[in-house]
DNA sequence: TCCATATGTGACCAAATGGTCACATATTAC
DNA sequence: GTAATATGTGACCATTTGGTCACATATGGA
């Protein structure tokens, strides 16, 4: 049910950093060195960080000489959003309205 | 910069036990105990889970007697659309191509 | 060649996470 | 009142997570 092979790429957003860092790679590639000029954390949670988001396939990974070049992905985010969270937009409005009718009627059985 | 209140419903939604109770909550409310029968394990796992979701106020909590009605509240799905993942629906299509572009003209220079 | 630069690896650690259980509380039904 | 039902609390535990560091490797430039 939830194996559409989506679950890494939700671990790895789950984390400020690693969306932070993708909102980095938004304007273009940068090598693993630049981006951690970025972020107060060292270098090697930094790498920890690009592994994971590599891994879960939202960045793509470019070697040129002594080099890494890291690139964002797209679309493992697209498919988030086309198998969940697209699936949520008709209660972003109407949730709200359920409660409020459940809460009113407490005494009421309709459903 | 990523402070927009956002960061427990990301964390909240990373674990695929939690996204499967917010998709049993889409077709209405329902209570603990209810939720409790769709799962492997324990009613103590459910409720840390429950008691997660809620402080990401993905769901929100009516109390009646000795029952307790976990309610969707989608609204938190839709900030973490508009408030970030709406902002790389242009690259959904142009990160791949960006670095078909880069990997063909590794010599070039341009950027 | 020799050195600075850029990245990779493995060990290690504290804290958070996801899970269990025993037990307590509160409410409904009889 | 008493018993069954539904949920809440705290302790506990194994694993994962996010971080550190020392050290190794690989590449480019003088």
């Amino acid at each position: 049910m939830d194996h559409d092979g989506l679950g890494p790429a939700w671990r790895a957003l789950s984390d400020p950093t690693r969306r932070r860092i993708l909102d980095l790679l938004k304007h273009g590639p940068r090598t693993t060195g630049d981006l951690c000029e970025q972020f107060d954390v060292s270098r090697f949670a930094i790498m920890k960080h690009l592994d994971i988001l590599e891994r879960a396939r939202l960045v793509l990974v470019e070697r040129r000489g002594r080099e890494r070049w890291n690139h964002l992905n797209a679309v493992p985010i697209r498919q988030i959003y086309e198998r969940w969270i697209s699936g949520y937009q008709e209660h972003w409005a109407a949730s709200l309205l359920r409660l409020k009718r459940r809460i009113e009627s407490k005494t009421g059985k309709e459903q």
